[in-house]
DNA sequence: CATGAATGAGATTTCATTCAT
DNA sequence: AATGAATGAAATCTCATTCAT
């Protein structure tokens, strides 16, 4: 094996009687994640990451194979296990980078909305194109519940904490009718999920680019009562 | 054989390179039911199904497999294949009866509501319940939606069937704001399922027989304000 | 699977309540044996243990495989974990038959000797016999010290009981010297240990059917003086 | 390149089906040692050696891999092949280098012994102290047996010289009884395995630093009397 | 001299499904 | 109707070894 067990001084060390000493003692670390050191295993890590992605999207993570990884990565199959330990350590992994995506992108389309119905509007809207855009992606976090369940608690919880802050100082600002923040943020985000999979998701083909307008109106309505518009005070 | 096929061939085909490499997951002619025809056989193909329920909510689909189901059951691994074509067949009829159970409950509980918020209260209030009572059931419908995406359409859209006839009716008596009912019957699910999930599916041990007060209520609230009170037409 | 789990009530039990019941808590226990219920079944398992001799035998806990256990066995590779849940506990299985027989041979052997000395000479001369018979079993206990200790220990120390007892009577009687009981029986052990090892197992080819009379007899009269001849009490 | 292969190919074979069906245990030549030419390289060697000795200790020669002794021993894992062939070679100077110092140890524990009991006294004393010292490489010779037989078998020779040659100038000074010296040695060798085994190898923890008192004397009263006192021509 | 990356054969184990009794 | 046995494909993961830099 040749990859560091994450970032930390590992060759230039010319073997001393220390670094020996370190060595004998340093056992095998099973959860230390798996960091390449040249720039040519990191350009083949993300091979294997994005060809996992395409993967697990179709196939699923249980009828997905490690072999089926490294053919489209075009690497061997013992090349994967350089960089990752098992197949669930690339599909937490994958989930995590998922919901990283999605907030930035999010948080990207909500800068400078003028109140708290206009974020929803454009965060709303910004999550149906990033549905869209990864319907597999959708399918993977759903997947996580079971195969990594930590992994997909911090993807939701990562989302709701975003919404949170906001919600409370909309809260605290009048803009939206008082409320336990976290209790708003996950029904709102079962909107989001329940929409996109009833009109994005499910949907073969083209024809599911984009909720119908009638849909995404009634839903916006709704949420916008549902919020409470400004308190009056 | 004391079990009706419905007049079709089933397992005539020899073992050919071809039968082969459909590998385990062959789809075959799923279209016959296995119907137990003496009450014994009754009994057993029920004890089968409920050993099935236990196991797949626990271990989830893939990481069943059919000898726990027996096993669990206390009947041979053979028997299975008497009652049931495929492993994907058992688990798809399981997620039927689930949604029959769920729709029957909550039907029971809304009946005599006197408005169309006092539905929601009480349809909630016996979602969650039914949640609470069948927390792997609820996995099993998540899980669906890969292993058998035709059981967990339907399973959906017999909920918002009803959702929606209920939701065009007090949208016609005026009770709530007129919207695109499907819609909006896929927003309450999407809150209920988020809800459901956060407070009662994650939460380990007994604190999570219920939503919190203050959750309950601020989602009810919530959905309230969002359907529209009476349009006073 | 088809196999109890070690010999008890198992399926002439109709399906009662109670049965059921206790289906439902049997989890699945890991080290249970997996003991074939038909006579057909009895002979499968046979087979395989058979194979696994001749294949551990020749070429070594480690560079035998279970496909290569099967292949001679003439079964499906499925078909071993039927009967064994992993290749180390055949293998222990192996050890411990092994020892049973070489008990039996030995034991045999001495019966009727007039006194200790006649034992020994008895005993050894059985102990060869029975490694030139199975000069690949020796190899197995040899090997089994690394792959499976507690047989290897099991398998010595069962040996050292039967010679201790022997040895504490011949000293009550004053046949032999008086002395610690397990250390001349380890002591006795490792002197048939290792001149099978130099003139049985060694060699190759034929000519290896026996220990030269020279080197028997340097042994016995070695022995014989070692444990003290009459205290003439 | 530093390294001396006194002139012959190696690794020219690209790797076609023929050489990979070698599989990994392909013996190549391993004639030609691949000796280090400076003091660096040399420091580098013996760091590997070292670390195999632990390594192939501990785990056995199977368990044991070449990654996880080039980890401790503070080498990236191909510089395991400037110094060592494959994994067999290393393992087979282990067991060499261990014999030498095996031997080096008993004759200088022997050494201005007055008579030959005083040497079996004296060595065995030496031998019992080196295996509690080097308790790995007890086993490691132990498996020597199948992975290495030469060198199995070169380390009970030499071993077994040097005591033949004692004996036989015992025997030759009328100091023990005559008899086929070879094997004598080997029945010796097989009291001091076996009683190490049982008492300072099996042992877990401190208290197996040496054997218990009357282990060792019974062991050796029976070994002088076995041997033959003076026999006094 | 040394390194890190890459390879790919191979091994164990699981499991849905079939079948004779 | 039920059982126990058998099958064999497939999947994950390990590891000795090679090679370009």
């Amino acid at each position: 094996m040749t990859v560091k067990k994450s970032a930390s001084q590992t060759a230039e060390q010319p073997a001393t009687a220390e670094t020996l000493a370190q060595g004998r003692d340093a056992h095998r670390d099973e959860t230390a994640p798996l960091v390449p050191v040249t720039a040519r295993g990191e350009a083949t890590r993300r091979r294997i990451l994005d060809a996992a992605e395409d993967v697990f999207g179709e196939m699923g993570y249980y009828e997905a194979s490690i072999s089926e990884i490294t053919r489209r990565a075009g690497v061997a199959q013992g090349t994967f296990y350089i960089y990752f330990h098992t197949k669930r350590e690339i599909f937490a992994e994958m989930v995590g980078d998922l919901g990283h995506q999605l907030r930035a992108a999010t948080r990207a389309a909500i800068t400078g909305a003028p109140n708290r119905i206009e974020v929803e509007r454009r965060g709303f809207a910004a999550f149906f194109a990033f549905v869209a855009a990864h319907r597999q992606l959708y399918r993977i976090v759903q997947e996580s519940e079971r195969v990594a369940p930590e992994a997909a608690q911090g993807y939701y919880d990562a989302i709701s904490r975003g919404y949170e802050q906001g919600l409370r100082e909309a809260m605290a600002a009048g803009e939206i009718a008082p409320a336990n923040a976290e209790a708003i943020a996950y029904a709102l985000m079962g909107i989001g999920h329940f929409l996109a999979l009833r009109w994005l998701v499910w949907p073969q083909g083209a024809q599911a680019d984009a909720l119908p307008d009638e849909v995404l109106t009634s839903a916006l309505e709704f949420i916008t009562r549902g919020l409470g518009g400004p308190t009056g005070e």
